[in-house]
DNA sequence: CACTGCGGTCGACATTGTCGACCGCCTGTC
DNA sequence: GACAGGCGGTCGACAATGTCGACCGCAGTG
């Protein structure tokens, strides 16, 4: 199996880089940064900003992120099957509910929101298509975790970061919680990744069965949970959306 | 000054390419629509591959793009000045005027979305950002024309693409109308892109007074017009938030 | 069974991408 | 004001790579 082509994996090295921490960066920054030469790093930046995937400010000399990766990425949303098929489903789902709806797939190390259905009331709300989550403390990806090999081959080995006190850090404990999850068909996350709210998951599979996403609500603990459990009717809400987004892939009866 | 970095650009072009009508190709129809040699194109697609910038479906064996951009793609959203200052102003702007705010930059040869305020209501709404509008026949666009030189070298000669038949098409009438727009300040557009819908648009620009993209509102003409014209008082909510976001990204006081 | 076209691999080699040396400019320091 | 340092950027030699024609196995079709 022959290599990547070099130019290609330092431009995405690049593009990785400037999505990072400071965002706008120099190009000696980024030749150092990357251990390239800044010949070669102006070479790349120069053809990336011709294509319009970084842009160079031009008082202050300083590289960022490109017009042109929105544009591919909304592409990337347009033509993604099971982001089209759930999108019914999630507003049902919303409305059932009165909660957020998250749609995620495995990507990279991380859980990729492909689809987010706002709370139906009236507060402040943040899109959150395009961003990550956490694999070892959401709802989303521990559902990912305990029915996909691959999620759980990207995890790696803990411990794994603490976001609160109730954040699952050992990797025992987190493969105990793929087992429960495999066990009962739907995963939660109780305050482990962000304070104050919890989630409830389900997995999505396509015609093959293969594991392909997960769907979920999150909301208020106050909200989801009762007697400190997470509410039955809303666990019997995300396996239904679950199920019924799997037929449309293809997915035969359970 | 030396050229583009060839694989860069190829696999620009590639990624549009999967972007565009068709959005799944197989490795021939790609090369072949390229001129690439296959063994090439291979290359290209399969370090995009392992970069997540393309993914490919196991079954049929045709590619598509990839997480990755949508990812990349969230980035540059959350470090896009323009759109972080523009996005309380935008939330005003929609409950003062209760129609859909959009915020769009020139990108290509097009007005690209990086904000999108949905109308405050109940009504289904699809969210727009990282869609492209065209120049010619939408409010956005005509401010862009009317400020923007590299706006209008981008839109080059007509005649232009006709969406309705109230759509401007030839070039001269297309200057005509950013005359007006740079006379008052402001543009709109009746039905010039999609039947039933009418806009109005102002220009932003940055601390060196340039133009750095466009806000507008849009809704139903029966909401936006009265007596065949876009309403005074919608034009001065735009035009306030306008100069609002200008504001706040440096420019001065006019 | 033969044919066609697919995705994919391989290796020769021509072309390109790399990078060290150098440039002008700007900023900070003395 | 002079100087030093570091910036973005260019240039050209050349080593390394990306290109692509030839070929492969496989699947679908007639």
């Amino acid at each position: 199996m022959p290599g990547p082509i070099q130019s290609l994996s330092r431009a995405a090295a690049i593009m990785r880089l400037l999505a990072g921490g400071e965002r706008r960066l120099g190009l000696s920054e980024v030749a150092t940064a990357l251990d390239l030469a800044k010949g070669t790093a102006h070479g790349i930046l120069r053809t990336l900003q011709q294509e319009g995937f970084v842009e160079q400010d031009p008082e202050s000399g300083k590289y960022q992120l490109g017009a042109e990766l929105l544009r591919l990425g909304q592409s990337y949303l347009d033509v993604h099957e099971l982001r089209a098929r759930a999108l019914v489903w999630a507003d049902d789902l919303a409305r059932a509910s009165g909660e957020t709806v998250y749609l995620g797939v495995l990507h990279q190390r991380g859980v990729l929101i492909v689809h987010h259905v706002f709370r139906p009331d009236d507060t402040r709300q943040v899109l959150e298509v395009g961003s990550m989550q956490p694999l070892h403390s959401t709802a989303l990806g521990k559902v990912l975790l305990a029915y996909d090999p691959v999620a759980r081959g990207e995890l790696g080995e803990g411990p794994f970061e603490s976001y609160t006190p109730r954040t699952l850090t050992e990797a025992a404990d987190v493969d105990a919680e793929a087992a429960l999850t495999r066990e009962r068909g739907w995963a939660d996350a109780v305050e482990e990744t962000w304070e104050g709210v919890a989630s409830i998951g389900a997995l999505i599979q396509d015609r093959r069965r293969n594991p392909v996403g997960a769907v979920c609500i999150s909301g208020a603990v106050e909200r989801v949970c009762e007697d400190g459990f997470v509410k039955p009717s809303l666990v019997a809400s995300v396996r239904s959306a679950a199920r019924a987004i799997s037929r449309d892939l293809g997915a035969g009866r359970f």
